[in-house]
DNA sequence: GGATGCCGAGAGAGCGCTCTCTTGACAGGG
DNA sequence: CCCTGTCAAGAGAGCGCTCTCTCGGCATCC
């Protein structure tokens, strides 16, 4: 491998006729250099192709100018096609990139891989750190919180400490995804959770419970994990449990898609005999047949939210304890 | 924000009683360490809940430890549905894990971003660079390469240099596809293409052609850019210059998914009056109306494998210039 | 018994950079 | 005319680590 020498800020300096320091505040952007010299130095950086090296640089500011995005490496979400996680990349890449930062991606999935991740994290390896989706109630997000490392997840956490978070309006959207079901004349209306270890699932639970009990409606509940065959499943117990429902509201529109076949599959016209609405609005949505009626969440907002919020923490800037973004519910012919 | 100080080297060692170099010696895991003084050098470690400055360390190694993986971010292709990329980040996030290196994950849309990833990689702050489906003819990986810095691209590239690269089979996919289309009696087969700046596109159209022409049977040609949107009005318009075509393959499931809808308004029945088959096997190819006969490559394998040849080649092996992952015809009630 | 070899552990240089401190040049005031 | 203040640029000390080189101790061999 021809592994060139790169010019160092030493060479830099010899080129351009001026020390190492005066180099070095014009490659950073130090007011405080007489034109003639700014110029000389940005011909020799110029010429000879320097770029700092950020390790050297790493080691005396203490800082590595890059954060971590670490995502639960739980293959059905993340790899399945619902749109969340690479929303959430887009919208931190988005962020980063305004601020010049990297991004290292951590997938932890095995407890291997939580452990390498924490690991990392507490190492001071990156100026901070985005969780997406936390499984449970995960220790980490506190443990770096508590040890002055930016953290900044997604979802309210179930842990124990102070972490601050940005999440979507889920018991908003449900509202409104139970209400619209409601008003079109629904009476026996269920719901498809999602995993109640996530606070996405739970919270969604809990909106529905919220809306069907203030309707006078009654709570016709089956769990799911988010993906399609935990949302063919769970209708299948529906239908079994309570043949006469007439509504169904889902809580990702993977398991609604999920419960549009099913439903077929079982002779029930959709949204004749039984109206469906989903929640995330991925693409696949505007495609099912019918189309799906959904709530939308903002993925990408919520990924740029997050990294906003980071690097303000890192900046050493105060910020709120929680921001929530809106949704909205997406009428098609589903509901 | 209380930023704790970390131990160094020197407070472990410090602390064991020995010399920062035989501390390095247990942390670096050499073998000429007596037993005695390893136990008490890992206990300090323990103790003092050492973890390396990688800054320092890659400073002096000249290694980072961590590898880039640039994605085109045109957002359609990798935040809609199609699970190419999120496929591909997992596999090689897999192999990454396996031998302990980092993922920075880049996105280059903008010329902007383009030039950051350029920056970034030729700066050597990573010790190798992934590509993945690079449209056009990008000269950077070809200029890494040159450069000494270890590159794989995902497909063969279409610029100048060698560059090593992984692909799957397109051709023998799409032969796959057309042969059964054929062998259950279609003659009038068209295609919805990809696009054309993308060897992906360029490939699975060769394939088409050849196969259909193999087949002593004309070509039908539309050209999209692999989203649905493309797909509907692609396939609109085979349907009017070809009212009489029987089969359609599509280059992407996203634009044979379009195109299913697309023929059920033109009042097609699939597979009766068109078959339709995609290419991808996305995890919506199974829950189309009707269920989509696909061309499955292997994604996440196609990362594994791209990683492997990186490492390798970062490891200063020799490599061959390119690997082909086969592809597999997925029957399902579309064709 | 003394010279030789070997192996384990320490000393110390330096990776490339930032940043504080010092120096030097010049202008202005007493 | 000298002293002080100001500001730009240089000198030099590390940041935390690896790695070569050296040294010391012990076993081996003549």
């Amino acid at each position: 491998m021809t592994t060139v020498q790169r010019p160092t800020l030493e060479a830099v300096a010899a080129r351009a006729g001026v020390s190492r320091a005066t180099v070095s505040r014009v490659v950073n952007g130090s007011t405080t250099v007489a034109e003639p010299i700014r110029e000389a130095v940005t011909r020799a950086v110029a010429e000879l192709g320097y770029v700092p090296n950020l390790a050297a640089r790493s080691l005396v500011t203490q800082r590595t100018d890059s954060i971590a995005l670490v995502m639960p490496e739980a293959a059905t979400r993340v790899f399945s096609d619902d749109q969340v996680f690479p929303g959430i990349i887009r919208g931190v890449s988005q962020e980063l990139e305004a601020a010049d930062k990297q991004l290292v991606l951590m997938l932890a999935g095995s407890p291997a891989g939580h452990h390498r991740v924490e690991r990392y994290t507490t190492g001071r390896h990156v100026d901070g750190v985005l969780f997406a989706s936390l499984h449970g109630a995960d220790p980490l997000p506190g443990t770096l919180a508590r040890l002055g490392i930016p953290v900044v997840v997604s979802g309210r956490p179930l842990g124990d400490g102070p972490v601050p978070y940005v999440d979507v309006d889920h018991v908003g959207g449900v509202t409104a995804a139970v209400r619209h079901l409601v008003a079109s004349g629904r009476r026996r209306i269920a719901t498809i959770a999602g995993p109640q270890d996530m606070i996405a699932g739970i919270e969604r639970l809990t909106g529905y419970r919220s809306a069907v009990h203030d309707a006078g409606l009654p709570e016709l509940v089956a769990v799911g994990d988010f993906t399609r065959e935990s949302g063919s499943a769970a209708m299948h117990r529906l239908l079994t449990e309570h043949p006469d429902l007439d509504g169904v509201f889902a809580a990702s529109d993977l398991m609604a898609h999920a419960a549009l076949r099913t439903l077929r599959e079982a002779g029930r016209r959709v949204p004749e005999d039984v109206a469906v609405i989903g929640f995330d609005d991925i693409e696949t949505a505007a495609y099912t047949e019918p189309p799906l009626t959904t709530v939308r969440q903002p993925i990408v907002e919520l990924g740029r939210r997050m990294t906003q919020q980071l690097l303000r923490l890192a900046a050493g800037e105060t910020i709120e304890q929680s921001v929530m973004l809106p949704t909205e519910l997406i009428r098609r012919a589903s509901a």
